[in-house]
DNA sequence: TTTTGCACTATACACTTGTATATACATACG
DNA sequence: CGTATGTATATACAAGTGTATAGTGCAAAA
């Protein structure tokens, strides 16, 4: 058919010099990540072609897919954290700030990397490196949550019932959630939202509900 | 080295008859899936070669890896339901009903087939087919609780917020406090059952709360 | 009996995979 | 200059994959 195919590199034919980079690498994986794969099914072979290299040049960067993998859940980590953060500059404002937390976190699955699709797909497959690696993220989101209800707590009078746990549901309920919504279209995507949004109140309500019960006793 | 291994059929030794059904070689499959395999990552002539029988036979009793991997998730779901609808029987006595079905779904656990594991770990990850095979069964549970929630209501007189939103939360949150037991030594499961029960007995907790909040109005 | 259909098998093919080996070419250093 | 060194490459190979084709043996139907 095509004469003009020998070489297994063709990826991009714009003229790059020569030098790839390891994030070029990751880049290109994510990229495969498109539809529904988990990292550690895409092939050494894939990746390189994808990214313009010879199969080989794939060790220069990494020992394994899987350990390109453990960079990724690291990058989709450092990410996320990031937009959290930016997330709570925004919220002193009037707005609720339940709304706007899940907000930005579902906004985060339109943006270019899709770190957060790869975390919210290998939290629950894979190696155990992979799912320490996201364990620790919940985690982080966990004690910055419970941080928060019990600073809320002694500012409004409202009680958490237990916080630890309250934030241990909520953060589960929103990753979830989240990756209800990762295959939906964004205008679908608002019904989530405000599911979410709503689920988390119940939880709050509840806690603090419970957290009276427990003092009036 | 063996010069007895000649053809590719040698599973079991045992000197079967001939005819293989579609559930051996499910049973195949399932025995196949120890520690952290998605099920899409077998390959036919793997499970074929559990099976003890010849690649091509495979396609006699499925098109597909894929296809038998719904035949498991909707097995898996099948085998869900009848445990929770034993727990339910049970549950008209003294005890928490929460607490009951939450230790129900969590024995599921420790079962010779490996349904709950598969549900878990399917529910995320593969292909669309999966998903819309597992969300199935998810909207089974949520829609039997939500069921359970009006009929609550009625009797008790505490009325739920928003029960099909309360049953959606309460039922991810139980699959995922669930995955996150899936790996834990049946002993270290104690915890994650007694936070799991806290946690719904919150979301009930505060779905009451709101409905008083919201009829007062 | 012959015939027909079914469940299973063996062989084969084209393809992909990870990796071993050897080689090109640019830059840096003596 | 020569010569390491690092980065990229092509070629090659054994192993594994899905599946097409062509049987084989056996039970029920004719």
């Amino acid at each position: 058919m095509n004469s003009e195919k020998k070489t297994e590199t063709a990826a991009s034919p714009g003229k790059r010099k020569k030098p790839i980079t390891a994030q070029d690498l990751m880049n290109a994986a994510v990229k495969l990540l498109d539809s529904h794969r988990s990292v550690s099914s895409l092939s050494l072979r894939e990746i390189a072609r994808a990214a313009g290299i010879a199969p080989n040049s794939f060790y220069r960067h990494f020992r394994d897919v899987d350990d390109l993998a453990v960079a990724l859940i690291d990058q989709a980590g450092r990410s996320l954290r990031g937009v959290i953060r930016e997330a709570r500059q925004r919220l002193s404002l009037e707005r609720s700030a339940i709304r706007t937390s899940v907000e930005a976190f579902m906004e985060q699955l339109d943006a270019e990397q899709k770190t957060l699709h790869i975390l919210l797909r290998e939290m629950s497959i894979g190696s155990p490196a992979f799912r320490q690696a996201v364990d620790r993220e919940l985690r982080y989101f966990e004690d910055e949550l419970c941080e928060e209800l019990t600073r809320m707590a002694k500012v409004t009078g409202h009680a958490t019932y237990e916080p630890a746990l309250a934030s241990k549901a909520i953060t589960r309920l929103v990753f979830t959630m989240g990756a209800a919504a990762a295959d939906l279209s964004p205008e679908d995507r608002g019904q989530i939202i405000d599911e979410t949004v709503v689920m988390i109140k119940m939880i709050m309500e509840g806690a603090q509900s419970l957290a009276r019960r427990s003092a009036e006793k």
